[in-house]
DNA sequence: ACTCATATGAAACAAAATTGCATTATACCC
DNA sequence: GGGTATAATGCAATTTTGTTTCATATGAGT
């Protein structure tokens, strides 16, 4: 991912009351969200096509209950490095970027150096995650992990103004 | 949020196949998704409905670029408590819930109780959270924040089976 | 006052989702 | 095997939604 500010576009209080709506449900009909923040369903459709193409709206998902599809387990890692040089570093998160079981990644100041949030089927699943980690990179100094008893919120939902 | 598996629903290599492209485009018309699993798009549609009914699919949304908005600082909050009876936690979890700026927040094991990840549009802001998450509760033992430097990656495309 | 650029609503249009219906497949029971 | 119930399917009709067109309105700059 590696949010981007690519193009320059200010947004008005209509375009954030869309944005509500959609960050909630982006299946509402565009006639009821011209309802909602009264403007035409037309004057909706090319807002929103506006926000898409400056990429204000990054995508458009289905979110999937990770306990429905067997992945019951949510994990917070933190990982610590011992070299912290640019290239390494670069290596390092093409790597996590690529690892299917890795759902966020986030490169950071402080004690750790990445964080990372991973949904497993079970134990086993990570055991093989952290030990495939120290082996392929002898540049992992350490790895702190807690597992999550409750995702008390996972919103996407944005505070936006 | 807080993901209960509610119903019992058993996914076959179909129901998959359609999930691995709805969690990445929702907006994918359902002729195309039929295309793609060689079912009609009727036969999409209704293992669409069968799986949101079932809450395998939790919810339908825009993801938006928290740069675009002005909220460009993304931070990862580990919060201790002193007291850990479990009406505290359940008080604390609610306190969380609810506030806006707590983008996600985990319950976990380990030396921490909490993890939140944050999008605000300043260290003042955060400032005011963290001031705020002090004040209002004397069971904060601790905080511990990173900021994350680069997003690396925040999926939503579960690795299923 | 004129022009350019931009945004709007209403309505026509195109495309998509949804439903009804007949058919097929599977499992279970006598 | 024959019968029956259940569930899932494709096709086609229907309905809903998204998209485009067009005429109009607003505001900034000249």
């Amino acid at each position: 991912m590696s949010w981007k500010n690519n193009t320059s576009i200010t947004l008005d209080r209509f375009d954030i009351s869309i944005l509500d709506i959609l960050m909630k449900d982006n299946m509402t009909p565009q006639r009821q969200i011209a309802e909602a923040v009264n403007l035409s369903a037309a004057a909706v459709q090319r807002r929103i096509k506006k926000m898409t193409l400056a990429s204000v709206i990054h995508s458009n998902i289905a979110i999937v209950n990770p306990i429905m599809v067997g992945l019951p387990i949510t994990l917070i890692v933190e990982i610590e490095l011992v070299d912290v040089r640019n290239d390494v570093i670069e290596e390092a998160k093409t790597r996590l970027l690529n690892m299917p079981v890795v759902q966020q990644c986030y490169y950071v100041t402080g004690q750790a150096d990445f964080f990372l949030i991973l949904h497993v089927a079970t134990m086993a699943d990570y055991e093989n995650f952290s030990r495939n980690l120290f082996f392929t990179d002898p540049n992992v100094k350490k790895i702190r992990t807690s597992v999550a008893i409750d995702s008390v919120k996972v919103g996407h939902t944005l505070a936006i103004k």
